[in-house]
DNA sequence: CAGTCGATTCACT
DNA sequence: GTGAATCGACTGA
């Protein structure tokens, strides 16, 4: 069974520990793979400086401002794509960043996809590397998953990670105001959470950076 | 309408 | 650890 729209409907920073440890399904014409999701982050809405909402409706983060439960699919430094679930009611604009998994069915499709990764735990070490794995594009933007195990996308109850075992902090790759917030929850211990780096401004010449303690 | 730079990854030193 | 790759949404004029 998928979660319900329900579980989707609620405060964005509610929803993103409670989604550690659950099975997202990936149903193509190749074949399905299942990912155990193991590191995420959380997106607030307009009034988040480091979300794309943070600027109002666009065209691109439409999606986002749509109803919970459904994808938000951004395409990235010009070759990726990262997959969000929309969270909270419809508006509110906030969603999860799936930020990393371990692949527990359909290891051998996703290492034809990634054939870059040098171990099973690097399928989806990473939003885009997941994103990839999972053949995840702009096509997938909008979809509801919800529906059912048989969509393109889906995410099941799988075996949710008790909060003892759930750490939290900052976001990776956000800059500015943004990066305040411990927003990026992970499950502890697990080889398949992606390594923290900090937001690197491309020149440093403009905007000003402050070294850090 | 041109310039800028990003919720990243990979190869190389 | 550093820098290149690559493109389109967003910004400001």
């Amino acid at each position: 069974m998928p979660l319900a729209r329900e579980f989707f409907d609620r405060p964005v920073l509610e929803v993103a520990p409670e989604l550690l440890g659950r099975t997202l399904v990936r149903t193509s014409p190749e074949g399905q793979i299942e990912l155990r999701i193991t590191e995420v982050e959380a997106y607030a809405g307009e009034a988040d400086p480091g979300s794309h909402a943070y600027r109002g409706r666009t065209e691109r983060n439409a999606s986002m401002f749509g109803p919970p439960g459904h994808a938000y699919v951004y395409f990235i430094y010009g070759m990726w794509f990262s997959l969000n679930l929309v969270c909270g009611p419809e508006g509110t604009a906030s969603g999860v960043l799936l930020r990393a998994g371990e692949v527990i069915k359909g290891v051998d499709l996703a290492r034809e996809r990634r054939p870059k990764a040098r171990r099973d735990r690097e399928l989806a070490q990473g939003p885009a590397r997941l994103a990839t794995a999972l053949d995840v594009d702009r096509a997938l933007n909008g979809t509801d998953v919800c529906a059912g195990p048989g969509a393109p996308l889906s995410v099941l109850e799988g075996t949710p990670v008790p909060a003892r075992r759930v750490r939290r902090g900052p976001r990776t790759g956000v800059g500015g105001e943004g990066a305040t917030h411990p927003w990026r929850f992970w499950t502890d211990g697990d080889p398949t959470v992606s390594p923290y780096r900090a937001h690197v401004p491309r020149d440093r010449s403009k905007g000003r950076q402050q070294a850090g303690a």
